[in-house]
RNA sequence: GCCGCGGUAGUAUAGCCCGGUCAAGUAUGCGGGCCUUUCGAGCCCGUGACCCGGGUUCAAAUCCCGGCCGCGGCACCA
């Protein structure tokens, strides 16, 4: 390389930089590792759902999405409820998700409800009984535990398989008790980590205490994620397995099922976490937080959460979300994204088509000098797109502008109120109310005076604008005006606040309005 | 404590498998300029990183060892 003169190795440079660029088109997303050998590529969404999704489950649900349709294959979301006891699912949440995953675009081939294929789970328990690859354990937990600690088998492990399978008769006809009795896999009883050794693959919940909101009491013996995952991912010929690095141990656990089934073990990739700077992610501590302090959050969507609902109410487009968690990629290491980096693909996503508004916060009355009326001003939603445009319409020349840009009013002298009119100060009232004389209409003149354009609202048809903010953890609220024009727009529309930032519609009443600021 | 994974600019990511295209790419942030009826968008310029220490090698972000730091798992949760 150093023998080459600096014409070859601009050459060099030249050919590698165009190698370069072809390979990063046809990228995007790294290759699947070991697709060759599976016929069609399957992929799958699993969430539990005892709660609404969050920004890490979207990236698992997304990633799985993307990568069935870049293999032309199969996606397949399945909800993981097994646990109506600890994880109860909650009933609306089946909806939800959908919605959710709806919202980012994703659509699923197959969908399945695991508290619905509970015969497929039995039927292969006893298949795995009946091999003597399983045993139903009659100890307690804690005589298990300190058995297993030691790396000593638990002395129904050696029984022979027809008195498991006899059992496991009787734990269906309901003759044993929640925690008497449970069916483990045999694993490797000296496996460096006990929690591989003899995992449990069933266990007893007394449904007529917990009842599964899909099923109620019908069955009481219930599968371990990682027996139901496992089995499912089999017949659903699943391929590619997309999960968070929570879950490393639990491949090998499932890998010892599979070898005894004979069963082909899909390839994992396990990615890390993703938060959101200074939002919480944790589904069990927004959870507990809404039931101890109800007052203290906006609801499940409450604008601090970083679960879908609470980004989609908080104005940011689904766009956004699915190139962030594109840009994660595949990567085993926590991610936190920050919120400078969100505002800004967001506010790129939404700038060309969201309508501009004049909302006006600590609003002052300023009267105008020198203009005849009725006036009548025509404002387009936004300046270079088609997205309709509003009308202002003043019987006497009378706006609100705010506080701050009054100030640019008393120390110019002027200013310009956008698209409408150049304005020279001529004094404060002592009833704060200000007096000014129009300049002239057109921006040039405005560009010759250096004046400052600014929003405004007219004062006859100002409507009542509340903004919901969060701010450094807490929600706060501001009261500001706004033009009428707000009230025909939809509910869950996505707005430019001109020179305030974006903002979502949370709420349209009568005479008010109740936004969702989302950032700068 | 035990087992496992990882550490590239303020943030996120590319490169690491297969050592020389890397005097490290991209996005965002930050600084400056241009443009523009927003403090928005766009365009241009600039800024800024391979955790530390050894080793292997002609050559290390890339391979090896040690340290430090961060994260995950150690459920009859998913």
């Amino acid at each position: 390389m150093n023998a080459l003169s600096i014409e070859e190795v601009k050459k060099l440079i030249d050919e590698y930089g165009i190698a370069e660029g072809k390979k990063e088109e046809v990228k995007g997303l790294p290759p699947l590792p070991n697709t060759e050998g599976w016929k069609v590529i399957v992929t799958r969404f699993a969430p539990n759902p005892d709660f609404v999704i969050h920004l890490g489950n979207a990236r698992a649900a997304l990633l799985s999405y993307e990568y069935a349709r870049l293999y032309n294959g199969r996606f397949v979301l399945r909800f993981e409820d097994t646990d109506p006891r600890i994880k109860r699912p909650l009933p609306e949440a089946y909806e939800l998700i959908r919605e959710d995953l709806k919202w980012l675009s994703i659509r699923w081939d197959e969908e399945y409800i695991q508290s619905l294929r509970m015969e497929l789970y039995y039927g292969t328990a006893k298949k795995l009984l009946e091999i003597g690859a399983a045993y139903v354990d009659l100890c307690s937990p804690d005589t298990f535990r300190e058995l297993r600690n030691l790396g000593k088998a638990c002395p129904h492990r050696d029984e022979d398989p027809s008195i498991s399978l006899e059992r496991f008769e009787k734990i269906l006809m309901g003759e044993y008790g929640e925690g008497e009795a449970v069916i483990r896999i045999k694993t490797d009883l000296s496996h460096t980590d006990p929690a591989v050794r003899d995992w449990v693959m069933f266990r007893i919940i007394d449904t007529t205490k917990y009842p599964h909101p899909l099923t109620g009491d019908r069955y009481r013996l219930w599968p371990t994620y990682n027996f139901a995952a496992a089995v499912d991912d089999h017949f659903m010929g699943v391929s590619h397995v997309l999960r968070g690095r929570e879950h490393t141990l639990n491949t090998l656990k499932q890998q010892y099922l599979y070898r005894y089934l004979g069963w082909r073990y899909p390839e994992v990739l396990n990615f890390g976490r993703v938060g959101i700077e200074g939002f919480i992610l944790s589904k069990s501590w927004i959870k507990t937080q809404l039931k101890d302090n109800p007052e203290k959050f906006m609801g499940f969507d409450d604008i601090r959460f970083a679960t879908l609902s609470s980004l989609r109410r908080r104005g940011i487009a689904p766009e956004t979300i699915k190139q962030i968690i594109m840009e994660l990629g595949v990567r085993g290491v926590d991610a936190k994204i920050s919120w400078a980096n969100i505002s800004a693909v967001n506010r790129k996503t939404l700038d060309p088509r969201s309508k501009r508004v004049f909302i006006v916060c600590n609003p002052i009355k300023v009267i105008i000098r020198g203009l005849e009326a009725p006036l009548k001003v025509v404002i387009p939603f936004h300046p270079t797109n088609d997205l309709g445009s509003r009308a202002f319409t003043m019987s006497r020349p009378e706006v609100y502008i705010s506080k701050d840009d009054l100030q640019h009013l008393v120390r110019t002298g002027c200013i310009r109120l956008m698209e409408f009119a150049n304005i020279r100060y001529i004094n404060t009232a002592s009833d704060g109310i200000v007096e000014a004389e129009y300049l002239s209409k057109g921006l040039e003149d405005a560009k010759k005076l250096g004046a400052q354009i600014v929003q405004w609202v007219p004062v006859e048809s100002a409507i009542k604008v509340v903004i919901h903010r969060a701010h450094n953890g807490k929600l706060k609220r501001m009261v500001c005006i706004g033009e009428n024009s707000l009230l025909e727009l939809q509910q869950g529309e996505i707005i430019q606040m001109v020179r305030l930032g974006f903002g979502r519609i949370d709420r349209i009443k009568r005479d008010s309005i109740t936004v969702v600021y989302s950032h700068e």
